[in-house]
DNA sequence: TCCTAATTTGAATGATTGCTCAATAACGAG
DNA sequence: CTCGTTATTGAGCAATCATTCAAATTAGGA
């Protein structure tokens, strides 16, 4: 074998994961790529194929990473409505100086939106993703259904999609400013919105 | 007087509100501008000063045509919760082969997505809009309230919030390809939310 | 019917876009 | 140390970007 890349194609990943989630795909040129990953067009092209290559790869490597993180949530918190709340304050309060996070809203939403077209791959990615966030969400509503946390005549795919619908308005609305206070009472409504669906012991 | 503009000014920031509504600002070029506005650059830039000048231009005329829409849905049914689900519904059902609408998401969302950064004029004009919106739903509820529509100790400033994020949690959840039975459960389930907050008769 | 002021046109601007590729550099195998 | 293979570089590509402006056009008032 001859020369090794140098690069690190996963830190790569994830620097383009910031950069795009912060500026979209559109307003993003090469120029800023080549910037923040440190790396010349020719290894671009080779490693990634084309900027639109990058950034589906990227958006791939984002979703899994938010699955990772809402699912150690769940983990940590024993139930599926605390585990998703738990995530959503922890990822929409009290972050202002952590690192890592660069914008409140979901990428796969901005992406979702700022696609142009029925045809444009980016919308077909992004529709994609939050079907798979859907039936990870179902799934995980079952298992607690299962488990009796929820009412047994809960329709879990149904509920699946209330629940995504919340993720995706807080997530947008957090991006227009709001403040902590008024973060903590929003969420604490949305908390409120699953009272019905919850097993009573 | 000499010579009067040949162009319809309305008729131009309709077209462009159709254009960025559906493509975004940063997908839309200035060709793109020239043949859905039937404008040559000269004109253009008399008329609107720049690209972005014209997109403010139409953000705010969508603002406030949507706004028009809500309070017509309001004042039809009699009440600002069945307005604005009457809204949504009018806006999210049905309307495949109907004309105007070019895209369930809200284009004041969209912007505020893609926009770069804090600095970002597009942001600055984002976030005054949302919060008008909001301005306007708190009074709205406020009415209601006075009229006994909603019950006496409802903080309507935070349940215009909570509704504002229904709005767009939805508009964008449409966005992803949803049909129209898991609309039409979903917004019922959007309706259930505000049961606590309604007056008891 | 001319004059005058405003509008419209479209070619041209320099900058930037995403991307290519020939040249150079760096490594492991022999 | 040399060879062969691959990674990296960065100048340069055509195309497109938003924008400008001088010239042509169009109208109303005199």
């Amino acid at each position: 074998m001859p020369r090794v890349a140098q690069y690190d194609r996963k830190a790569a990943i994830d620097a383009a994961i910031a950069l795009f989630w912060r500026r979209g795909y559109y307003a993003t040129s090469l120029k800023d790529i080549e910037r923040e990953l440190d790396m010349r067009p020719g290894s671009l092209y080779a490693a990634f194929g084309s900027k639109q290559g990058l950034f589906l790869e990227a958006l791939d490597a984002y979703t899994a990473a938010m699955e990772r993180d809402v699912e150690e949530h769940i983990g940590a918190t024993g139930g599926v409505l605390p585990g998703v709340m738990a995530y959503l304050r922890w990822l929409l309060l009290g972050r202002d100086s952590d690192a890592g996070v660069t914008t409140p809203a979901c990428m796969v939403v901005k992406t979702l939106l700022e696609s142009t077209d029925d045809e444009d791959p980016l919308r077909g990615k992004a529709t994609l993703l939050l079907r798979k966030v859907e039936q990870g969400f179902t799934d995980a509503l079952e298992q607690a259904k299962a488990a009796g946390e929820l009412r047994a005549n809960v329709d879990c795919r149904r509920m699946a999609r209330l629940l995504q619908t919340q993720v995706m308005g807080v997530r947008s609305f957090a991006q227009s400013g709001a403040n902590e206070q008024q973060l903590q009472q929003l969420l604490d409504d949305i908390d409120s919105i699953f009272s019905p669906y919850r097993a009573v012991h």
